[in-house]
DNA sequence: TCTGGGGTCCTAGGACCC
DNA sequence: TCTGGGGTCCTAGGACCC
């Protein structure tokens, strides 16, 4: 048996625990930009505001039913996600975390009838020691048990369903999209071919579920039929690849800013590779202007370029994505994104250096850059590329403080 | 005026090897 | 008139997830 545990609207939700006059009112989350929406309280759904919507659309209804708007605040729900993971550590067996609002627990040994009131004591302490408030599903398998959790979230909090047999009863006349795994392109396939339910996918011809899905759809077939597929993975996976990227505040059109803006994209994602632990074998840059300005000259490049010796090196990665963006600029038009990716990942640990190329690494370098902005709290430290307070930093109008990161987001009791 | 960021996996096809 | 069988590696594109 496994259980999926979801914090539900969760970042709205994060935003409301340090600040109660956010509660019970239509209440959205802005991406990086405060461009998009990316969460939405209950009453923000009930207006019918959807997932994604772009802000500058939905203003006026918001702020007609007293609503309020939060730019998103990721250090805040960081480490709300964690507090949440360690309730979940002493409460289950083991535990998968699956992303920032979701966790995977492993629930055998645990007797069947005991599972309710358990999946009852995990919503009630995570509620009282972290604020928020979950749902959680139970399923004999992973798929089963997100299919759990979406009817908990609508139905007390907890739903346990010990068979296959069990799961289908309540799902049978789903939609094949509410499945996990299934997005709207291959469930609009799957509804052409007449299997337009659950309970009309798993009496399909498997054959014919692999031709139309790959493995990856026979793999989901056999989990909605009670046969797991999928395992709880405790080891965290190294990553493949480390991207930064961002809009920018403003339309940029200067060479000399957007070598500012990838030199700090190519910081940032230098930083996740030292807290993984890993070399980087080759570096992407890309670039575009706004997609939806149709009056505007469009233009969508990127490039490639590997590096002669596995490094993590800020600077030598800084200088790399200068120079492939210098490639990459055409003068003319407006830029409203770029960003770097890091891959052909490899461990730093028994890494086999070069014998003809020395490597540019300084870990004593990197290294007290790295204790005086953890000492601080704060990026203290930084390449002089990357430009001072620049113009074309993005925007983020109404940030909530960083109550549990930041001394200065404590809050204060009068 | 205003539209995110960061990941993974699978398949097909091309290039290459013996 | 006639041209095998078996394999690997890499990349681009598509699909999915939160």
């Amino acid at each position: 048996m496994f259980a999926l545990i979801d914090g539900n609207n969760f970042f709205a939700s994060c935003e409301m625990v340090f600040n109660p006059a956010l509660r019970n009112r239509p209440l959205v989350v802005l991406s990086n930009n405060d461009g998009c929406i990316i969460a939405r309280s209950y009453e923000a759904k009930a207006l019918g505001i959807p997932m994604g919507g772009p802000m500058h659309e939905w203003r006026g209804l918001l702020t007609k039913h007293n609503g309020a708007w939060r730019s998103a605040n990721f250090p805040l729900y960081g480490d709300l996600s964690s507090r949440m993971v360690s309730v979940l550590r002493e409460l289950l067996p083991a535990v998968e975390v699956y992303s920032i609002d979701e966790s995977f627990a492993d629930l055998n040994g645990v007797i069947t009838g005991d599972l309710p009131a358990l999946g009852q004591q995990v919503r009630d302490t995570v509620r009282q020691y972290v604020g928020l408030s979950v749902a959680v599903g139970m399923a004999p398998t992973k798929t089963l048990a997100k299919l759990a959790n979406q009817y908990a979230k609508k139905n007390g909090g907890v739903c346990v369903w010990p068979t296959a047999k069990a799961a289908l009863t309540v799902v049978e006349q789903w939609k094949v999209g509410e499945v996990w795994g299934i997005g709207h392109r291959n469930a609009a396939k799957l509804e052409a071919l007449g299997f337009g339910t659950i309970g009309q996918l798993v009496q399909a011809n498997p054959t014919l579920v692999r031709q139309v899905l790959s493995v990856v759809g026979l793999r989901i077939l056999e989990e909605l039929k009670g046969v797991s597929c999928l395992p709880l993975e405790l080891m965290h996976a190294p990553r493949k690849q480390i991207l930064a990227s961002r809009s920018f505040g403003r339309p940029v059109v200067r060479l000399d800013e957007l070598q500012q803006a990838i030199a700090t994209y190519a910081e940032r994602a230098a930083r996740k590779l030292h807290q993984e632990g890993q070399l980087a074998q080759a570096i992407g840059v890309m670039l575009r202007t706004n997609p939806f300005r149709g009056t505007d000259k469009q233009r969508r490049v990127s490039t490639m370029v590997g590096l002669p010796v596995a490094t993590a090196d800020t600077a030598t990665l800084i200088r790399t994505a200068q120079a492939a963006m210098a490639e990459l600029y055409a003068p003319g038009f407006k830029y409203a994104k770029a960003g770097v990716v890091l891959t052909n990942l490899a461990p730093q640990q028994g890494f086999q250096p070069s014998l003809l190329e020395p490597t540019p690494d300084r870990p004593a370098l990197q290294q007290a850059i790295q204790s005086l902005n953890a000492r601080y709290n704060q990026r203290l430290v930084y390449h002089a590329a990357c430009g001072i307070n620049p113009k074309w930093a993005m925007r983020a109008s109404t940030r909530s403080p960083s109550y549990t990161t930041r001394w200065e987001g404590l809050c204060v009791v009068h």
